[in-house]
Parts: C-alpha cells; structure tokens; sequence
RNA sequence: GGGCGCGUAGCUCAGCCGGUUAGAGCGCAUCACUCACAUUGAUGAGGUCGGGGGUUCGAGCCCCUCCGCGCCCACCA
C-alpha cells in the first residue's frame, strides 16, 4: 500500500506525467500541514492532526482528485533548540556559548536524524508516510533560498527594518521572543510605595516633599528617567517641570506631565522607565526622554544600576528595597495580584527591555489578508473564527522577528566595519555593496522560526522558482489545524501568500479542535499533560483511536480523551471485522458456478431491497456531510448503518435467506458484499486499517466465487479504490423502507412483550397478527417476523383482520397492524387493561396536540409539505388509538 | 477592559446555521453464550435542553437578560 501511494505521488508533488496522481486537467487537492515538532514528543493531539488530515486525502484520493500532503517541519524552531541545548546540558555539560554556532548545528543536525526515526515511525502507524530524503533536501536548500529570497524582497520594499525597540526579552533563553509566545499569570506580588524626593528636599526631616510613587518592580528604579502625573491633577500639578532625585543613585530626572497617567490608580503618580515598560516607553518618547537600560541578556544590573552593578533583578530588588528603606524612603508595602509575563517555552518571567531587533512593518502585509478572508477568497471553518482572526489583524503590531539563537535561518544582513552600511542580498556577498570594503561581517541572529514557516505553502513547492510543482499544485486547497495556531502560523501564511504569490495560499482554513485529557486538561509538554498514542493504540487499535478522535468532535470545539471511547470504538471495528468474516463465509458458501447476477428488482426481498435503499441514503449523506466538512456527523451515521441497520438487523435476515438455498442464497450473498463493500469504502477515510484489510479478504473471496463478475473492476486495494456515487432516491424505495419499518416495529413490540413477560428466549409462541392494509407485506414477511420474534411459524397466522378477537390473548398494537399472543397463565386482565389504557392515554395525548396544531395558525403559515406531513401522523395515531379502544373493550 | 465559546440523560458528548414524540456511547436494570461477533445480542428505565423574558404557526437552535464554567486578546504602574 505504501508502496502504491509513492508511485502515486500521494505525499510528493510528481513531476512526472505520467504518474497516475498528475493529471494537469483536474484541480488537484492539497493540504498543508507539517507532522509532530522535531523534538519527537508525540501527543494524541498531534494524531488529531494527521489522522484528521489522512481522512481528507484518502476522501479526495477515492474520488480521483489527485492529491498532495505536503510534510514539513519546524526545522528552524526554537523548540529544537531548546531541546537540544536540553541534551547537552544533561549529557555533556555544555553550553551553548561554549560550543559555538557551528558545532550547535552540527550537533543538531545528529539530533534530528534520531528524532525523524521516531517521527517516522509513529507517523507511519497512524496511517502516513513521510518522505524524509526529500524532505531533508528541501530543507536545506528550498528553502533556505525562499527564506533568503522574502527576507531580501521585503527589505528592498523597505518593510523590513532594525531598530532599538522595546522586546520581551528571555534571560534563560537570552534571546527576544514576540509578543504571542509571552503568556500572563495571575499571581501574588507587592505593590511597593515610596517617595521620590523633590531635588534637595531631605527625607529625614518634616519638611522634605517628595511624591509617592507605587511599582511592582521596584529594581526598575535605577532606570527611571521621569516621574509622570496627570496635567490636572492638583495634588501634583505644582511639582511639574520641577526635579526629583533617583533613590540611592542621585541622578535627577524632570517631572512631567501626561494625560496617560490615571489619577485614581496607585498614588496618582507614575515613575517612568522607558527601557523596561511598553507604556513607558511610548510616554518617554513623547516627551524625548533618554532610555536607560538597567539589565544585561542574562538579567544582570548593568552598570547604570552603580553600586547594584552585577546583582541578578531579583537579587537586586530586596538589596535595593532594604537600602531604600534605611534611607527613609519606604512608605508602605501592600499585597497586590500581579500579571506576571511568562516565557511560553520555559516559563521564566519575561523582562521588557529595549534592544536593537529586525522588524517587519505588518500593516501593508496584514491589510490584504484582512481583504482575502472579508472577501471569502479564503473561508474559515468554524466561521466564527474569522471574527477572531479580523480582531487581531486590525489591532496587529509589528513583528519583531529577530532571534537570538544559533539554529534558524540567520538574517541575510552583512555590517561594514568601515563606512558602517549594511548589505542585504540574495547570495552571500564579498564586499559592502557601499563602500566596496571586505570589512564586513553577517548579523548574528537568526530569523524568528514561523518567517519561515510563513512561507511554507508555497516554498515547499519551489517557490522562488516556477517549478511545475509550484505551478500545479499553488495554492493549496486547505489548511488544516488546530484553533490555537490561528495567529501564530495561519495568519502569516496568508500575508506572506498574498506579499510574495499575489495569490492566497489555500481556500479553505479548517481548525479543527484542542484534544484534552479525561480531566479536561490542555496536553502539553511541560506540564507532563500530554497522553502518549502509542500505548492506546497498542491496546485498543490505531483504527479505533482515530475514529475517537474524528467522530467525536465538532469543528473548532474542544473534545476530550476517554479511553472508554476508544475502547468501544475498538468494539466498532470488531463489529466491521466480525459482520465481514460473516459476509464472506456466505460468499464461500455459495455453490460453484450456480447462478447469474441480477438486477432484477422481483428478484430481491424485502429486507434486499430496505438495506439498499438505506445504504444508498447513507451514500448521499455521507457526501452532503464531507462537502461541509461534517466529519464527525458523517462518522456517527455511518456507525448507526453498519451497527444497527446492517449487523443487528440484515445480517440476521440474511442468514434466513441464506438457508433458503439456491438462487435466492445467490442474491443475498450478492446483496451482503455489495452493501459491505460500499460500506467499507465509506469506512475507509476513518478506519483505514480494518477496511484495508477486510477488503481485500472480500475481494479476494468474490474473485474466487462465482460472484467474481461483482469484483471483476475492483483494484487491488481499497485505498485507491473509487468513492461511492451518490444517487438520486429511486422511486420504490420509500415504500420499501416503510414495509421494512412496519416489520421491524412488529419484531420489536412482541420481543418487547417476551422480555416483560419473562417469556424464554428459547420458547418458540403462536400469534395472530391482523395486517390490514399490510398483510400482504406482513405475510410474505412472516418467516422472518417468526425468526426474529420467536415465534413458532406453524401457529403463526396473519390475517386482514381476525373474525373474533383471539381468547386468553395479550394484544398489541405496532403501528397499522394488531398482535395477539395467547398465554395462557400469563394474562392478568388487569394488568393488560391498566397497560392498554396508559398507551391509548400517550396516544390520546398526541391526538389532541396535533389536532390542536393542525387547528391552529399552523395549518396556514407552515409550508405544505410540513403540514401533510403532521396530518398523516394524525391519521396514524386515531388508527393506532381505534385498535387499542377495541382492545380495551374486548 | 475587549472578544469568543460552552451549559442537553448519572457521565462524555451529537443535534449538520427554525419543522416528527430531542439522539448516541458509556454507566445502570432484566434476560440470553445453538448464532460472524460476550470486544455480543434482546429489552428497559432515565432529559420541563442552566433560569427568566421575547420573536414565530412552530425555539434545544434566533433576540434580550441573568447565573455558572472555560478560552483567546490587551496588559495601568
């Protein structure tokens, strides 16, 4: 089978024509996605991913559409990084300063060959294959080149820029990290009062003025360079243009005035610290403040702090505090909850600090691709992301996308030692493109690892080059992943598709949802939440644990994992398994070279004909909920048809017609691979495994009966095999699905009767049955209606209406038709009256609310159909509530 | 502070963007291993769809409001 997807092109565009998945008249369907991380770490989230992914190929793949999955990684990710940087701390006690960029790299690259057999593996359980050589290559070289060539086009258009701008910056990681992958909680902290003095006020004696100031990170201090309060404000307004002294540094720094400041808050007054605070810096420069920077990359207090110089932040706000307060400056202290910014890779607190960093100007990327979702070029799915997804374009600020690693793609940007210039171009260049000078050295940062992956849908096909890869398959028709992933990675592919393509890159975004634990829990690597597959699948099948995913979800909502729903999803394949062993037993049964295959209508039963008709239902479903991405809702009815329509119900008539022998043995056999094949076909998106694999057992099985003309066009296996076609609903078949429903209703009421009557499953008991209208149906039916209600056939009579009501008989009424069983010893009058009375009551009840209904406004407003539809239920229950008035006289 | 989602049977969730008497799985109760399947079959109990108001011939679904959860964004010292 994998061999057969490869020569199909199934996960690598085909350059070649004549590779049966290249056909340059069809619009092909691609999906982009990249597998697990390269850290290996695999959760049952990320079987979501692939599995719900799998389903879309194989779905398109079975309808002819030829398709593409794209692999990827996150090559340049700092997950990689940090993992690595992981390993050899633990293994070697090596930092990554110590080792330097090139050997880092080199050591990273030995990683990922273990990680990606990992990978490998898992993936190829779940039902994928990864061209790993391939991938590699593009890696290297594709894309490297289209990183290059969108870093040097945005900066020839001057959207790309350097400057000292305020970062959340990382001490552990020491390096700049964006916006998004800073996360807040709430915790406790202080809120910390003191005074700043008015230039040579003294804080010892009564007089001194100063102005209360609060913070919650008083280590700040040493880099304030103002104190703001609001114009009017009359507690201060005197002090503003006046001067106030930094604790224990000296320096003096103005008094300012900003309607930024809320007089409510604090103390009314404001200390500005323009190298540490988003805010602040903003305030500072309005007001042409210096910025001053108090912490080094590791969170050290540089030399600005004076004699806190080289204590870690923490450190240096107890020393700072406790110097403060033996000056007399400490007011007060007071418990206060804070928002601490935290790392989302590590957790450590973030620090605000200025630094020179790469920027790309967002606003004329971000405006088009606000246009592209406006104007349902691309269209997301769940809708109601799409609010969502305008929120944070319209409010986007721009992308710091600098990082301070090894392992990533480094900024084509190369300094002049001499005149200073840079130069940014395509290959590496020799000389300052200014000066001429061969002073030049690279910036040492490396991109942030989604400009990358930005690019993805596109510069895996060969783009910058116009390969016929990139020409066939761009743009890819959907993007497929999870909802919290929406900013972070789907949002710039689309800018990037639309800057550097002119084209969106996808038309359909589907988020699928967040896969939690039994607890409800978010699974996640650092919280050890994460449920491993492997295990689960070991236990309970890899068919069974993508079916729990894909069916019992909703697109966008969340779902969690209960191994409870794996495993009766694992009975659900033991049920396809099972019923299919049948099938193909009474395919093997059949006597050789018997009969001819019909398609003769006289030539089926009643039960042929009901579950073809409800299998052709299905079909037709089936494809209505695919083309609206339906999944799960596919999935359920499916399970409903196989389960209950096909096993419970034709699989036990059929063993009846089976035993019937000769031609009609040779229909249901017919009709049983038939039906189990379509079944299986419609299957085969979610439970690859078993269909595969029971398929071929039936083919192979119809190939070597005299059924063979049945499998004759079938190929080799059931992954390429073609979709089922949906059919218009054919006349007869309504009529069919009633009669069939009438015979069910009739099954299930006597059994209903035998289970309250404690009557033994093994005792075969007489009835008469009064059809009406339908005893034609009914008695033809009759050996089956005995089979399965166990009733003993030779005292079973069924008859338009019974000349007198049957002594000592318990009756019951199953829709048009009557029952009676006689059990003698059985009855109590009584009891049988209280019973009849409490169903004519419910019947009664329906009665007047549809007598009511259909009196009502209903009549007029409600369309037609809905009105005949009601008043054929009517005319049911007065039927229904006749024969239960008659039977409570009698 | 801004935005989004959820609340349906004891539990976990469907209910496909207004149309039967609201469904499934698990769990529970009773019965049955001659049967492709005990990873099974048959039968049954169980819900005033979070509360209130409104629109409509008709509301689990639409509008308003309140209550209880959860998430995202912004980050006032």
């Amino acid at each position: 089978i994998y061999k057969m997807w490869e020569e199909g092109g199934y996960f690598r565009p085909s350059n070649d024509p004549n590779k049966p998945n290249f056909d340059p008249a069809k619009k092909p369907f691609v999906i982009s996605i990249p597998p697990p991380n390269v850290t290996g770490e695999l959760h049952i989230g990320h079987v979501m991913f692939v599995a719900m992914e799998d389903l879309m190929i194989r779905y398109h793949r079975m309808k002819g559409v030829p398709t593409l999955w794209v692999p990827g990684t996150d090559h340049a990710g700092i997950a990689t990084q940090l993992q690595v940087e992981k390993d050899l701390l633990r293994t070697e006690e090596v930092t990554r300063e110590e080792l330097g960029r090139e050997k880092f790299v080199e050591r990273v690259w030995s990683w990922k060959e273990k990680y990606h057999s990992i990978i490998t593996s898992q993936i190829r359980q779940i039902g994928a294959s990864c061209d790993w050589e391939r991938e590699r290559f593009t890696l290297d070289e594709g894309l490297s080149k289209a990183v290059r060539e969108a870093f040097v086009r945005l900066y020839e258009k001057g959207l790309i820029y350097r400057g000292p701008r305020l970062i959340n910056w990382s001490p552990g990681l020491k390096t700049a990290v964006s916006d998004l992958e800073v996360e807040y909680s709430e915790e406790p902290g202080k809120l910390y009062y003191f005074k700043y003095m008015l230039s040579g006020s003294d804080p010892l004696t009564e007089t001194g003025e100063y102005i209360p100031v609060a913070t919650t990170r008083p280590e700040t201090i040493l880099a304030d360079t103002a104190v703001a309060v609001h114009p009017e404000d009359e507690r201060y307004k005197k002090f503003i243009g006046a001067k106030v002294v930094v604790p224990m540094l000296g320096r003096q720094i103005p008094v300012i005035a900003d309607d930024y400041v809320t007089r409510e808050f604090g103390t009314g007054a404001l200390k500005i610290t323009p190298g540490h605070d988003p805010n602040d810096y903003a305030v500072g420069q309005r007001h042409g403040l210096p910025v001053l920077s108090m912490l080094d990359r590791e969170a050290k207090v540089t030399e600005t702090g004076g004699p806190y110089a080289g204590l870690d932040r923490f450190a240096c706000r107890e020393k700072l505090w406790n110097d403060m307060k033996a000056a007399g400056l400490v007011i007060k202290e007071e418990q206060y909850t804070i928002n601490v910014p935290r790392s989302q890779r590590g957790g450590e607190i973030v620090e605000p600090m200025i630094s020179e960093q790469w920027f790309v100007k967002i606003e004329p990327l971000a405006k088009p691709a606000l246009e592209a979702v406006r104007d349902g070029r691309i269209k997301i799915i769940p809708e109601r992301f799409e609010k969502v997804y305008y929120n944070w374009l319209e409010n986007i600020k721009d992308w710091c996308i600098s990082r301070q690693l090894w392992w990533g793609h480094r900024i084509p940007v190369w300094y002049c030692d001499d005149c200073g210039k840079q130069t940014c171009t395509r290959t590496d260049p020799l000389a300052c493109a200014h000066c001429g000078s061969k002073n030049i050295h690279q910036d040492p940062d490396v991109l942030d690892t989604w400009f990358s992956s930005g690019l993805w849908p596109f510069s895996t096909l060969g783009w910058p080059e116009e390969t016929p890869d990139y020409k066939y398959f761009y743009p890819t028709t959907m993007m497929e992943t999870a909802y919290d992933i929406l900013f972070f990675w789907v949002a710039r592919m689309i800018m990037d598709g639309l800057e550097f393509t002119g084209r969106v890159p996808f038309e359909t975004v589907y988020l699928h949802g967040l896969v939690r634990t039994e607890e409800g829990q978010k699974m996640s690597k650092s919280k050890g939440t994460g449920v491993d597959p492997l295990p689960v699948m070991a236990e309970f099948g890899t068919d069974a644990l993508r079916f729990t995913l894909l069916v019992g979800s909703t697109p966008g909502n969340d779902s969690s994992i209960s191994l409870k729903k794996v495993e009766g999803n694992r009975n659900f394949a033991n049920k396809i398994w099972n019923a299919g062993r049948f099938v193909i037993s009474a395919i093997n049964s059949l006597a050789p070279g018997s009969a001819q295959r019909t398609d003769d209508l006289t030539e089926w039963t009643l039960a042929d004909s009901w579950i073809w008709a409800r299998l052709e239902t299905l079909v037709r479903e089936v494809e209505r909920l695919f083309q609206v991405y339906q999944y799960g809702e596919a999935g359920r009815q499916i399970y409903e048809f196989f389960w209950s329509d096909f096993a419970d119900w034709y699989v036990e008539v059929a063993k009846l017609q089976m035993a019937a022998g000769g031609e009609r043995s040779f229909n249901t056999a017919q009709t049983l691979a038939r039906i189990l094949d379509i079944s299986l076909r419609l299957l085969h998106p979610i439970t690859p495994f078993v269909t595969e694999e029971l398929w071929g057992h039936l083919r192979g099985a119809l190939l070597t009966s005299p059924l063979a003309e049945l499998a004759k066009d079938w190929p080799e296996a059931l992954i390429i095999a073609s979709w089922p076609e949906p059919r218009p609903e054919e006349t007869w078949q309504a009529a069919k699905v009633a009669d069939f429903a009438l015979v069910q209703d009739t099954v299930r009421s006597i059994r209903n009767l035998r289970a309250e009557k404690k009557v033994s499953p093994a005792r075969r008991i007489p009835a008469t049955i009064a059809g009406g209208g339908k005893t034609a149906v009914l008695k033809e039916q009759a050996g089956i209606i005995a089979a399965l209600a166990g009733l003993d056939p030779s005292l079973l009579s069924i008859l338009v209406s019974p000349p007198a009501k049957p002594e000592n008989s318990i009756a019951l009424v199953a829709g048009q038709v009557e029952i009676y069983i006689p059990l003698s010893g059985m009855i109590d009058l009584d009891a049988e009256r209280a019973r009849i009375g409490k169903e004519l009551a419910e019947t009664q009840v329906q009665i007047d609310r549809l007598e009511k209904l259909l009196g009502s406004d209903f009549a007029n407003k409600a369309p037609q159909v809905v009105v005949q539809k009601e008043r054929e239920r009517l005319a049911a229950f007065k039927d229904t509530a006749g024969k239960l008035d008659s039977q409570l006289k009698g």
